[in-house]
RNA sequence: GGGCGAAUAGCUCAGCUGGUUAGAGCACCUGCUUUACACGCAGGGGGUCGGGGGUUCGAAUCCCUCUUUGCCCA
């Protein structure tokens, strides 16, 4: 017996034994999932070589959060990847997937956090670098999680190239970039309005908020004008903030307040003197039309206070409570201050009416907690110069969106790109490589400074390092290149730089996508321009829902768990099913029973292949197809290798997966090997049991290499018992489409008896002939060609239609007592002596009658219209004509049938 | 508020640049242990393509508008 870990044999069966193997009754793809992928594995067939002659395929991986887990979209958009670099890699690419994670700072931090804070301590009780080994150990032990589950997905990663985000190349790759954007003045360090999380104590960028609608609260605040005896009345939904206002702004044309431009105002509670001014930007049928204006927190206030030299006043700490610039609020958490700061206007009289209002509140990504917009130094990247490059890339179509709507997306975000504040008040990350001397004059540096060493430009000892560490799409953006080495001028860099696709999701187009094709134009200029673009096509993947149309989320609790999934239907079934309801960049919806579908067609790959191998034992290689069946075969077998091939080159997934579906399920199996069996029998001839084992094997061996991107697991296991084969089913050549010879005459024929067949069983059925009886069958062929295809296909007709009895002539009489149908071309009898139902007869065929007339109604109309016959292009009209005198001979052959049951 | 989608059989969806009888899977109905598969086989019913208007000889397919719905951005 041969070991089940010897990769690529026919596992667990005697080589030596001449029967047959013998296959399970049904797909078990438990029993194969996890063996195939070790033996791949061992056989390191994942690997890509830097140095061979094939042209390069790349693709890296968006990589996950590396606390994250496995969740349908990545099941999704990795099953793609998987497709696509399965499917090059048998095209004879050097297929290269690079794997990995990001260490996804915040995250990372917060998870480890939440653990600390349960044991008890905290990590600025820690120490900063104690708290990072902290995450480090935390990362050895549950980090990496989902690149343990994409193997489960039969992800064919190079695994061997596994990347982490904080590894030491790749925090070189992140530092060199920041040097060198220093040193282009790209970076610069500033105080500015960012978005602060008071939970996490970090800034947080534009693109880690979402605005969430929420009910809240439209307060009327009056602020008294100096010296008179009236007020201003504001409106605010963030009543603590007037605690930090350093003015009120109205429209300048807005009359109700044309004289209070340029006078005072006092502010309640604090006494602060504050001028009204006049603004373009105050909307004046918002609230009252005067706006109070708080230019440390809150961004269009910051822009109005810096047009009007207003001063910014900052009232809070970073940790959300009051700062010493509210007077006898400071030290309040700000939501307690909100009540306390509207009790005393209201106290004042100087609180107007309560709204009840529903608005969009900012909330940070990862603590859910209401962004505050504070004033505070951060670090910046200038985006308009690396716009540039990024904007020409698509226009010039060296990077294309699939599909391409998506391009409008980018570009929009590009033409209006506002700086990246890069800055986070993290321990975990990579540690701006900013040094400062003892006047704070700062220097950036590759490689660490010493604390004591002279600084690089004016001397004096370098005194502390930046605290903040760098966003994690700091390094994401680098990731196309980071990952091969850069940067170095590596053997990787070079083979398998730029890459060609990159899946991923629509929201990360600004956040990732576009930020990577910056990089690379600005930091890969050893190459020339055209080929810095990281990746040729940028796809766009679905986003799924759950089965009513939610987006799945763990605080909903509607997910579908993949692994749970995999688990039950098998990996292939999970990526076939996700490829089939997956319409590109459509969103779709899931539920868990649509995996049924991959799991049926499964089972059906399997038990045909397992039904083909007990008759293909010893099967000659090559017999020329001369037998109806086996060219028509071989016919549907090249346009489908034809199609499947170029809906994979098109990264149209779904329509692939179909058209396999198709071939395989109705040609293959409902057609091909239903009309073979009797050929295969032992009384059969053998020269024609030659023929029609060698095609049966040629169509398997193909189907089962089309199907392998889509299907992974199922057809390696398969491809090791089908003849003819050795190694691995995963580097075999993909299926050369020429040597399938087409013949569009032979499947011509072979639909016509397609259609005479159903026709019988339609017969069969209506009139409840039993499945075993057999019957006779006269065919009335007026059009030679059918009679031809029936004679052709004599037997496969008696077979298939369960025929004792099979006449065809040209002028056929109705045998008394038959039941009959009409095809393109005749008149099919079917003789039921006592056993025809003449109403379900006359039923049939007054429906059959009705429909007939329909159309050719329609077709009459058509024709009669002087404007289509004169206007219409004349294949149409000719096609239009050709249809009406068939179903006029249709429906006159109906008539017939009818008149003949009296 | 801006942008982008979607609305086709009971359900989930195909249907490209307008023109052969609008398709598939699931569900449903009927009948079947037919030389692999009941995760199966055969047959069948079911839609006029969200509403309105327009372009055209001709529209599910193009344009406008309305309704419903989803997503992204602010």
């Amino acid at each position: 017996m041969l070991s089940s870990a010897l990769p690529f044999s026919r596992s667990g069966v005697n080589m030596s034994d001449a029967k047959p193997v013998e296959l399970a009754k049904a797909y078990e793809a438990a029993q194969v999932e996890d063996r195939v992928y070790q033996e791949w594995m061992d056989a390191d067939l994942f690997r890509a070589d830097a140095r061979s002659d094939k042209p390069p395929f790349t693709i890296m991986i968006p990589p996950p959060n590396v606390t994250g887990v496995l969740h349908m979209g990545h099941a999704l958009n990795n099953t793609l990847q998987d497709i696509v670099i399965r499917h090059r890699r048998m095209a004879g690419y050097e297929a290269l997937w690079v794997p990995g994670t990001d260490h996804a700072g915040i995250a990372t931090q917060a998870v480890v956090e939440k653990r600390l804070l349960e044991e008890g301590t905290q990590r600025k009780e820690m120490g900063r670098e104690a708290f990072v080994a902290e995450v480090w150990k935390w990362r050895e032990h549950h980090g990496d999680v989902i690149l343990k589950q994409l193997r489960k997905l039969g992800c064919s990663c190079d695994w061997s190239r596994t990347k982490f985000t904080l590894d030491e190349d790749m925090s070189h790759a992140v530092r060199t970039a920041f040097v060198r954007l220093w040193e282009k003045g790209l970076v610069y360090r500033g105080a500015r309005l960012v978005n602060w999380d008071c939970t996490l104590q970090t800034a947080v960028s534009d693109d880690e908020i979402e605005y969430v609608p929420r009910k809240g609260k439209l307060w009327y605040l009056r602020y008294p004008v100096k010296g008179e005896d009236r007020f201003v009345e504001v409106a605010t939904t963030r009543p603590e903030t007037m605690l930090g206002d350093t003015g009120v702004a109205v429209h300048p044309t807005d009359k109700r307040y044309g004289d209070l431009v340029g006078r005072t105002l006092v502010l309640p509670l604090m006494g602060r003197e504050i001028p009204v001014v006049a603004d373009e930007s105050v909307d004046p049928e918002y609230g009252t039309g005067a706006v109070k204006v708080t230019p440390g927190h809150d961004p269009a206030d910051y822009e109005r206070g810096a047009r009007h030299g207003l001063p910014i006043i900052n009232i809070l700490e970073p940790n959300g409570t009051l700062s010493a610039e509210t007077g006898d609020f400071a030290g309040q958490p700000r939501y307690e201050a909100r009540k306390n700061v509207v009790a005393a206007l209201d106290e004042l009289g100087l609180l107007g009416k309560i709204e009840e209002i529903e608005h969009n509140v900012a909330l940070s990504d990862r603590s859910k907690d209401a962004i505050e917009p504070l004033v505070s130094e951060q670090w910046f990247v200038k985006m308009e110069p690396l716009a540039v490059p990024a904007i020409a890339a698509v226009k010039t179509g060296r990077l294309q969106f699939a599909p391409p709507r998506w391009e409008k997306v980018y570009l929009d975000w590009l033409e209006n790109v506002r700086d990246w504040c890069i800055s986070r008040q993290l321990w975990w990350g990579h540690r701006i490589p900013v040094w400062y001397d003892e006047d704070n004059v700062p220097t950036a540096s590759v490689l660490d400074l010493e604390i004591g060493a002279p600084h690089p430009e004016t001397g004096k000892p370098i005194v502390r390092q930046d605290e903040d560490v760098l966003d994690t799409w700091a390094s994401s953006w680098l990731w196309p290149f980071s990952t091969l080495g850069w940067p170095e001028r590596t053997e990787d860099l070079a083979k398998f730089y730029p890459t060609q696709f990159l899946s991923t999701a629509r929201e990360i187009i600004y956040l990732w996508v576009a930020r990577m094709v910056m990089a690379g134009y600005e930091l890969l200029d050893h190459l020339p321009e055209e080929q810095r673009v990281p990746f040729s096509t940028c796809y766009i993947n679905a986003t799924v829902l759950d089965g009513i149309g939610r987006r799945m989320s763990k605080s909903a609790g509607n997910g579908i768990d993949p692994i749970e999934m995999i688990d039950k239907y098998g990996a292939d079934a999970v990526r076939y099913s996700l490829t089939m309801l997956t319409r590109e960049g459509q969103d779709t919806k899931l539920s868990e029973n649509r995996f049924e579908l991959g799991q049926r067609f499964c089972n059906k790959i399997w038990n045909a292949t397992r039904f083909a191998l007990g008759n293909l034992d010893g099967v000659p290689d090559e017999v020329p197809a001369t037998a109806f069946e086996d060219r028509w075969i071989l016919s549907r077998a090249r346009a489908t290798i034809v199609s499947v091939t170029d809906s994979l080159d098109n990264y149209h997934f779904h329509d692939g997966a179909q058209e396999l579906y198709r071939f395989f399920w109705n040609d293959v199996c409902d057609w091909y090997l239903e009309v073979v069996k009797r050929r295969l029998a032992d009384n059969a001839d053998p020269a024609d049991r030659e023929a029609a084992r060698a095609t049966l094997a040629r169509v398997l061996s193909a189907s089962v290499r089309i199907m392998h991107p889509y299907l992974p697991f199922l057809t390696e296991e398969l491809w090791r018992f089908l003849p003819g084969t050795s190694g691995p089913v995963m580097v075999a050549d993909w299926p050369d489409a020429e040597a399938f010879a087409r013949d569009e005459a032979v499947e011509r024929d072979f639909e016509q008896m397609q259609d005479a067949v159903s026709a019988v069983r339609n017969v069969r059925s209506a009139m409840n002939v039993p499945p075993g009886k057999k019957i006779r069958l006269f065919v009335k062929a007026e059009d030679p060609d059918l009679a031809r295809s029936l004679d052709s296909a004599r037997e496969l007709v008696m077979a298939l239609a369960r025929l004792d009895e099979l006449t065809v002539g040209p002028d056929l009489e109705r045998p008394a007592g038959s039941a009959s149908a009409v095809i393109r071309g005749g008149t099919l009898y079917v003789p039921l002596e006592g056993v025809i139902d003449l109403d379900v007869e006359r039923a049939r065929l007054h429906k059959e009658r009705d429909r007939l007339t329909n159309m050719i109604g329609g077709a009459e109309k058509k024709l009669a219209n002087e404007n289509f016959v004169s206007r219409a292009k004349p294949e149409v009209v000719a096609n239009e004509r050709e249809k009406l005198d068939s179903l006029r001979g249709d429906l006159e052959k109906v008539g017939a049938a009818l008149a003949d049951l009296g």
